[in-house]
RNA sequence: GGAGGGGUUCCCGAGCGGUCAAAGGGAUCAGACUGUAAAUCUGACGGCUCUGCCUUCGAAGGUUCGAAUCCUUCCCCCUCCA
C-alpha cells in the first residue's frame, strides 16, 4: 500500500472553518469519539484518511444503505480522501456475524462480480474521482499464519466478550466459533494498513471500530477518529429500512417511483431524511425548518428532498420530469403519460368488467376486482363505475383506473 | 433417554365438536379528509360462473349427521430434567 494517492495540497476543505467542518461531519451521527480528537486532526491540515468498510456481498442498495456513503460524500466535498474498502477477505472465509452460520463463503469471483456492481452503485453518491477502493486481501493474502497470530495475541478473550453480541450468545450459550473472534481484529487491522484517520460505520459496527483504534495505538498510529451513523427508517417511519420488510427505496426505483414514495413519507421522518441523506448545507435545512415553522407549506420542502434523491439516482431532466409527472398527477388529477396498453381477450361477445380488471393485471383475482368495485375504488373513463355487473363489449376501449395509481387503456378483442 | 408445551388464513394470536372462511391486533388495499403528507375515521382483507358454491386451520388417515376443534400415525419447533 504504497500508493496512498494523498494530495500534497488542500483545496476545497481550506475555505470551511473547522468549526463549520465538525458540524457538517457530527450531522446525523450517533457516535463521535471523539469531538475532541476530529478538531485536533483536522486542525493539522491536511485531508483526512476516511475509510468504511463494506460487505461483499453486494446487496441492492436503498436509500438506507446510502447513510454512510452520503457521509463519506460529505467528507470528500471538504476535501478529504474516502477509502472504499471491500472487505473480500473476510467475506471469502464465511459469514463474521453469526447471524446466519450457513452463510457460505464467497468464491473470488464472486467477490469480483460483486465488487463490480458495488462501484456502478455506489458512485452515483461518491465521486469516483476523489474516491480509493481497496480490497482487504491485499494486505491478509500476504499475511503469514505467524502475523495471525501475532494480531489475535494483542487482545483477550474477556475483551472481545465486551462485546454485546459475543456476550449474548455466551451468555445465552450459542456457539461463537474461535474465527469469528478474529473478525473485530481483521477490521480493526485494516485501520492500520490503510492509517485510517477516521472510520465510519453504523452503530452496530461500534465495537469493531474501536478495535481499529486499539490496534492503531498498538502499532504506533494515532488512533482513528470513529463515527456511528443511524440505521435510517423506513417508509413507515417505525422500523429500519429494509428489503424484507418492504419499506424502502432502492436506488434502482424508477423516477417516479422515487418521487413518489419520498412524497408519502410523514413530516417528521422527512426531516431524519434530510439530516441524514441530503447533500444541502445544514445551514439551508435550519433555514427550510425555520419557514416551515413560520407557515411554509412542507410540502415544499419535501419536494427538495424527493427531487435531490431522484436527481442523485436518475440525473437532473429525470428529476424535473418526476416533479413536473407528480404534480399533474396528483395536484392535477391528470391521467399518468405512460399507461400500459392492454388487450383483454373476451370468449363471448360480452365481458363482465371484474374479469376485465383481472384479466388486465389490475386486480389479483375477480373477488378483489367486486370488493374494489363495490367499494367505489374503480373508474372507467374517469367516471366512478358503482355497478358489477356492468359488461363490455368486443372492440370497447377505455381507460380503466383503479385506487390512484393503477390505470390501464384496455382493448376488448 | 425422561417429562411437558406447541404448529391456525401475509405476520402475531384467539378458537378447542355445529352459530367458523375462523375473534383481536399488525401489515396491506380502498373510500373520506389532505399536502398522493402523516394522523384520524369508514370499509375490505382465500377463491369462483358470488344472495350460492368450492378450498383452507403442519401432513396423511379415522370417528361423527357434522371436525380447526376428538382418535391414530407421521413431520417440524420449543421448555424442563438426565
Amino acid at each position: 500500500m504504497e500508493t496512498l494517492n494523498t494530495p500534497s495540497t488542500i483545496s476545497a476543505h481550506a475555505s470551511t472553518s473547522i468549526d463549520a467542518q465538525v458540524e457538517l461531519i457530527a450531522r446525523g451521527s450517533v457516535d463521535l469519539i471523539s469531538h475532541g480528537e476530529l478538531v485536533e486532526r483536522l486542525g493539522r491540515g491536511r485531508p483526512l484518511r476516511v475509510k468504511t468498510g463494506f460487505d461483499p456481498t453486494a446487496p441492492d442498495l436503498h436509500l438506507g444503505h446510502t447513510v454512510l456513503l452520503t457521509k463519506m460524500r460529505q467528507f470528500q466535498d471538504l476535501g478529504h480522501q474516502v477509502i472504499f474498502l471491500i472487505g473480500d477477505f473476510t467475506g471469502m472465509i464465511g459469514d463474521p456475524t453469526g447471524k446466519s452460520a450457513t452463510r457460505p463463503p464467497l468464491t473470488a469471483e464472486q467477490v469480483a462480480a460483486n465488487a463490480e456492481t458495488y462501484r456502478s452503485q455506489v458512485f452515483k453518491v461518491l465521486d469516483a474521482q476523489r474516491t480509493e477502493v481497496a480490497f482487504n486481501s491485499t494486505w491478509f493474502d500476504a499475511m503469514k499464519a505467524a502475523d495471525m497470530i501475532r494480531l489475535a495475541g494483542t487482545h483477550t478473550v474477556a475483551r472481545m466478550l465486551e462485546r454485546d453480541d459475543f456476550s449474548k450468545r455466551y451468555r445465552g450459550e450459542q456457539p461463537i466459533a474461535i474465527h469469528e473472534f478474529l473478525y473485530p481484529l481483521v477490521q480493526g487491522y485494516d485501520s492500520v494498513a490503510l492509517r485510517a484517520d477516521v472510520e465510519l460505520g453504523g452503530t452496530d459496527q461500534k465495537f469493531n471500530l474501536l478495535m481499529g483504534r486499539e490496534l492503531q495505538r498498538h502499532h504506533g498510529q494515532p488512533a482513528q477518529i470513529v463515527i456511528t451513523m443511524p440505521l435510517l427508517e423506513g417508509l413507515d417511519g417505525v422500523n429500519k429500512m429494509s428489503k424484507s420488510l418492504g419499506n424502502f427505496i432502492a436506488i434502482t426505483d424508477a423516477p417516479d417511483e422515487m418521487f413518489g414514495k419520498l412524497m408519502s413519507v410523514s413530516d417528521g421522518l422527512m426531516w431524519r431524511y434530510l439530516d441524514l441523506l441530503s447533500l444541502q448545507p445544514s445551514s439551508t435545512i435550519a433555514q427550510w425548518k425555520r419557514e416551515v415553522d413560520d407557515g411554509r407549506n412542507p410540502r415544499d420542502v419535501k419536494v427538495e428532498l424527493a427531487r435531490e434523491m431522484v436527481e442523485r439516482f436518475h440525473g437532473g431532466s429525470a428529476a424535473l420530469r418526476a416533479v413536473e409527472a407528480f404534480d399533474a398527477r396528483f395536484r392535477r388529477d391528470e391521467v399518468p403519460e405512460d399507461v400500459p396498453q392492454v388487450d383483454v381477450a373476451a370468449t363471448e361477445a360480452a365481458i363482465g368488467i371484474a374479469q376485465v380488471l383481472k384479466q388486465s393485471g389490475l386486480v389479483a383475482s375477480t373477488s378483489e376486482a367486486l370488493r374494489l368495485i363495490d367499494q367505489g375504488a374503480v373508474k372507467v373513463n374517469g367516471d366512478r363505475l358503482i355497478d358489477r355487473t356492468r359488461t363490455m363489449t368486443r372492440g370497447d376501449k377505455a381507460l380503466v383506473q383503479v385506487g390512484k395509481r393503477r390505470f390501464a387503456r384496455v382493448l376488448i378483442v
